[in-house]
DNA sequence: TTGTTATGTTCTTAGCAAGAACAAAAAGTT
DNA sequence: AACTTTTTGTTCTTGCTAAGAACATAACAA
């Protein structure tokens, strides 16, 4: 390491702190927080001014002394793009250093991989020459960060790198349930904890570990099936190919079996929603049905809990709606399965916070931290 | 971060590449392994050799070129010691830089925390000025590590900062089992891999999920019970207070429990070790015990192995002869436990390399470990 | 004996952050 | 209205870092 990397280093700090920041920091306060002198924080933000990065506007003054500045993104900086791809839609949006998010676009698709073309299309409409990276999300594990094994649109293994090409901005691609904890853990429920989980309660459970604000992607990039796990006893067969997941018990297919109908990825949602309704007005079946549910993820929970150690587990999706109905249940169970001595200071289990947006925010997050690193800023400075 | 950082950053990289290094490393081709150059090399190693970090004597000249020196541990330099408990026994060795490890007493004990007293004599008959940090191995979870559950020892929650005080020197503690991981994934046959898992197999089931060659210790710094996870069906109640562990199924209780005996901990391993032995003589229901012992421990690998996406996992204790003797059958259940699109490419099950003294060495490294960093290298420069 | 090769050493140089001293811009205080 | 206090920005100097060039050294090879 030089002293060129030096300068490197406290600028990528700088840029992360600016980004990461819930709301815009002032010269003065990135200063302190970085605790750096002044005098460096000016040099490091004159650098970034200089190279397009940061952009500095007057702050309104609080309280004595001399007024300082708010660092903000440069217009001429770069942005990044973040798509959201559900079962039929997608989404697309342009996010500017600091996480601030605005949607662009939205879109149907023919669940085939010719969508990427229309997310081209509508890139290509909105395209700005400071578009630096576009992050996806899509549901379903990745492996190897291109190879989509996608279930709910048929898709067994496409390889994205066959469907984007030249005129792409530089792509980074994963999974909805671990953008949506990484959304959580940086800006949402589980903002500054070191060891949480997230879990997606869709269909079925995906989730993800993350350690000091990152998801652990494996070393093929396809952690994460918690799912498929068989954490409940379950004896059916999964389409995952084995015998007892997790997910057959928990989730909005867990809920459509239960109801006699068949399971599948792309229907479900509503007859899930109307099973969570009944309950709330007295309906015996389906209160039965949701206790199954809620109590197969509080067992779920307490063994991963024993396994991780995390210090809260956030919840999004369906996961919401279970928090909200039946929390004392959940704990309940998860307590159950919990390892005695545990007991006294189980895992947190919150609902997210960051809301139905949580993969397209995730999304950016991914694209900015290919933005955002040490290498890239070398090549700029 | 400041220019004075750097050195120290750079300090300790070459003190960790010398600590890490499978053979002495030479001036020169540690200069290589960093990427810096002769002249600044020099420059480090003459400071560190000051500071009494780091030795240079003569290496023998290989081929053509000026003869370099080796790198060495300072005759003056810190060392660490490393202590391993076990249900009647203790071990403690020293341990150099570089990971050269001398046993220097050893022990028996009475089952309570007085051990700890017994240690801290043995440490005393050995100790030197250069005595810098010491490591301890005990089986059973550390809650925030210092309060022990150590079941086997009848100890619910013992807090070790009420056993050792004045006059020891600076003392960490970790379970058995992450610490085999540990020296595995640093010296063994998990070496160099980002994602991997260990598991230690004695009566039951411990193990530790490895990134970048640290173990994950979680949020409460209890991580790793995965023996205490439902992932092979069983009914049995568990001593940890769950229903349905791994553990019931693999492991010398298992085996004991299998042929009717009393499981617990401390006795039963004769047991194991005997139906291992019978089964290999054709022993009907030996072979049956094992053979589920294995499927069982397959299972729990590919349900593991679907959540956290390991590259390889190894295996210690019992492992090792269930790998010698069934390796076929865990790789057969555990890939029948992979959701399909992963038996392309299953995790790796190796026998752990390290051997017996696992922990003892992993007990070294998180010595080395508290040693090793930039705070403490500042001080000492 | 004379290259050839790899490494050690010395000296210079560009760059970095820290610290001190001072300047500037606001809000209180008298 | 003048002065004080507080906070921040700016400038300049200083000590430190690693890199690079040039040269020295110690082995081997032809």
């Amino acid at each position: 390491m030089t002293s060129a990397d030096l300068r490197v280093h406290n600028q990528a700090r700088l840029l992360r702190a600016v980004h990461n920041a819930d709301q815009p920091l002032t010269r003065a306060s990135a200063a302190r927080l970085l605790g750096i002198g002044r005098n460096t924080a000016g040099a490091l933000v004159g650098d970034l001014e200089a190279a397009g990065l940061l952009h500095e506007v007057p702050a309104e003054a609080s309280g004595r002394g001399r007024p300082t500045t708010l660092l903000v993104p440069h217009p001429e900086g770069p942005v990044a793009f973040a798509a959201d791809i559900r079962e039929d839609s997608w989404t697309l949006a342009r996010v500017a250093l600091g996480g601030e998010l605005q949607v662009l676009e939205t879109g149907e698709h023919d669940r085939t991989p010719a969508l990427f073309a229309d997310i081209k299309a509508a890139v290509g409409r909105h395209e700005t020459e400071h578009l630096a990276a576009l992050g996806i999300a899509i549901s379903g594990p990745i492996r190897d960060g291109h190879r989509l094994h996608i279930s709910h649109l048929g898709w067994d293994e496409v390889d994205l790198d066959d469907h984007i090409g030249d005129g792409w901005p530089p792509t980074v691609i994963d999974n909805d349930a671990r953008l949506a904890g990484l959304a959580e853990v940086r800006r949402g429920a589980l903002r500054g904890m070191g060891t949480v989980m997230h879990f997606h309660i869709d269909f079925d459970i995906g989730g993800t570990l993350l350690l000091g604000g990152d998801p652990q992607r494996g070393a093929h990039h396809i952690a994460g099936e918690f799912g498929h796990m068989p954490l409940t006893g379950s004896t059916l067969e999964c389409m995952c190919g084995v015998k007892g997941c997790w997910s057959l018990d928990v989730g909005a297919n867990a809920l459509v079996r239960r109801f006699g109908k068949e399971p599948g990825y792309g229907t479900g949602r509503d007859l899930a929603q109307e099973v969570l309704r009944r309950s709330e007005t007295g309906d015996a079946e389906a209160t039965a049905a949701v206790d199954e549910n809620a109590a197969a993820l509080g067992k779920g929970l307490g063994a991963l809990a024993n396994a991780l150690d995390p210090e809260a587990i956030s919840l999004s999706g369906l996961g919401i709606e279970l928090i909200r109905l039946r929390r004392d249940l959940i704990e309940r169970t998860c307590a159950a399965n919990l390892m005695a001595f545990r007991r006294t200071a189980p895992p947190r289990i919150l609902p997210g916070t960051v809301g139905d947006d949580g993969p397209l925010r995730g999304a950016a997050e991914i694209a900015f931290d290919a933005i955002l690193t040490e290498d890239r800023l070398r090549d700029r400075l």
